[in-house]
DNA sequence: TTGAAAGCGATACCAG
DNA sequence: CTGGTATCGCTTTCAA
């Protein structure tokens, strides 16, 4: 029979038995090679228990994420993996009964499966470890602030500070928006300042890059004259080969576990759908990861 | 009425209509970062018709190409995206009546749609740019040579030489499989070569990597001893935010427009779509992308 | 213009 | 166990 190529289908099926065996995963940015892991790691979980995944890009704009979670839930996806632009309406509203995992932006005191890092802790070890190596002057490059991403990484570093008796002066605090040109500026406004840092955090990967270019065109020597440490591996490493590595200097990282993550994730939400929505099984919290800090070359001890 | 949200079940309305608006993508290796641009060229596109993408990643196993095939016939999809890694299959059976554009990899010959670059032009006048700085021994790292974008490249390289009058010879004639180790691995033998070569071309973004940390490892100077020249942009650039240009030497490379070959393939499917299957409706042919050579520091005239 | 009925291709159920 | 039939939620058609 099927040996003349007949394919039963799925989408009969599927209207029959109410479910697609299929995940929707919104994430916030293409470019960005965490979500690309996570994503990497979403689909090799999903497929290995046979559920297919629907991407999409919001990209970072509150209005196309509404469309996809519309269109998500139109095509009746068993589940949703969601990181969030717009957390504020995750909080509030709850769309529909149909399940959603949230990660790497989670509302502050959101109660449902979730998967994220340790944010502050993440800065905060990074902010230490900088502190150790007798930086007195630090600069943070801030994400958007409204995402709890960025504001713990925010509250991480200012801990750090504090706990070191360090002053956190305001032009060493600079808003970004997690864009390469974010990066790239306050990375400019930070490096010609009367009296720049010697040493910086950047909050994001893509944020890192555009510091990294401010920092080449400026002729100011990293990590002789400004450390830099920054969020996420700014280029995906495959196999252990890390573009980061072969960088001017190699670049120090707060490492996320993006493929784990992703992985992680897409498990909790198959789980959540083969115990048919009991909602607590216990493993229905946030599940949070550790980031790694990769020390290589960009952050050194403090110039004399 | 829908203000109290109600979402029209897409999956009956697909079952009745007989078509889903999605969209099946199949690449080979996630972690490359041109699959990853091309992915994110065919997401943008087919949003912007309204069809919905599922997205599937061979790993470079034919088998599981064959599985994912066999799940998006299932699921209906109204046409199908195809790098594949068994070029040999799709070249004999015609597994169904669904449309399929493919692209990057082409089998000889083939007669449907399809989008590419000119995989032997591009080689080609990188190893002429690398002859005209003066080099005399170049050396190659092909992909897996059962596929045209690695045959191609290396016809280019061939085609080069022999219009230069250089010899080709075997020892520098390497055979890699696309993947980072053998990058390394080919990088080493090369390097460590009695009479190394003073210029690389290297097949792709992966193996490149791998011959970068060779590099770096052996301790040869890059471009003052070794030129190197890669295939794709190692790291996505965002936004013109590209790693390749903070790297040790700045990489000079053959830049493949992924996203917008993702892009337009995505649009010549839709195109085919709307048009109902007509099937020679002029643009189903092979559509030709540029690839275009990024000068930048890591090739260099060659050392007396 | 509006409303009722058939049917898409599976599954699930019930009767034979 | 085998086979006929209702059903999923929508579109389409046809009749009123």
């Amino acid at each position: 029979m099927k040996a003349l190529n007949y394919h039963p289908d799925e989408v009969a099926r599927s209207l029959r038995v109410k479910k697609t065996t299929t995940i929707g995963v919104v994430i916030p940015d293409f470019s960005s090679s965490f979500f690309v892991e996570v994503v990497r790691g979403v689909e090799d979980a999903a497929r290995s228990s046979g559920y297919s995944v629907l991407l999409c890009n919001s990209n970072d704009d509150p209005q196309q994420e509404q469309r996809h979670l519309r269109v998500l839930l139109s095509r009746r996806v068993d589940g949703i993996l969601l990181a969030s632009t717009d957390l504020y309406s995750i909080g509030q509203q709850f769309w529909s009964n149909t399940p959603v995992v949230l990660f790497d932006r989670i509302p502050n005191g959101y109660q449902g499966p979730a998967v994220a890092i340790d944010n502050v802790q993440a800065a905060y070890s990074a902010t230490k470890y900088l502190v150790d190596l007798g930086h007195r002057s630090l600069a943070f490059i801030a994400g958007r602030l409204d995402l709890p991403t960025a504001s713990d990484r925010a509250e991480g570093f200012r801990k750090a500070l504090e706990h070191a008796h360090l002053p956190l002066r305001g032009e060493y605090f600079k808003r970004g928006d997690y864009h390469p040109q974010s990066g790239y500026q306050n990375g400019l406004e930070l490096l010609k300042l009367p009296h720049p840092p010697t040493a910086i955090l950047c909050s994001n990967g893509m944020m890192t890059l555009g510091l990294l270019r401010a920092i080449a065109e400026t002729h100011v020597l990293c990590p002789d004259e400004v450390s830099v440490i920054g969020f996420d591996e700014p280029a995906p490493d495959a196999n252990g080969f890390s573009l980061s590595t072969l960088l001017k200097p190699e670049l120090t990282v707060v490492a996320q576990p993006g493929y784990e993550m992703g992985q992680r994730a897409a498990q909790m939400l198959v789980k959540t759908l083969s115990h048919n929505g009991s909602e607590d099984e216990g493993e229905n919290k946030l599940f949070t990861f550790q980031a790694e800090l990769r020390v290589r070359k960009s952050a050194a001890p403090r110039p004399q």
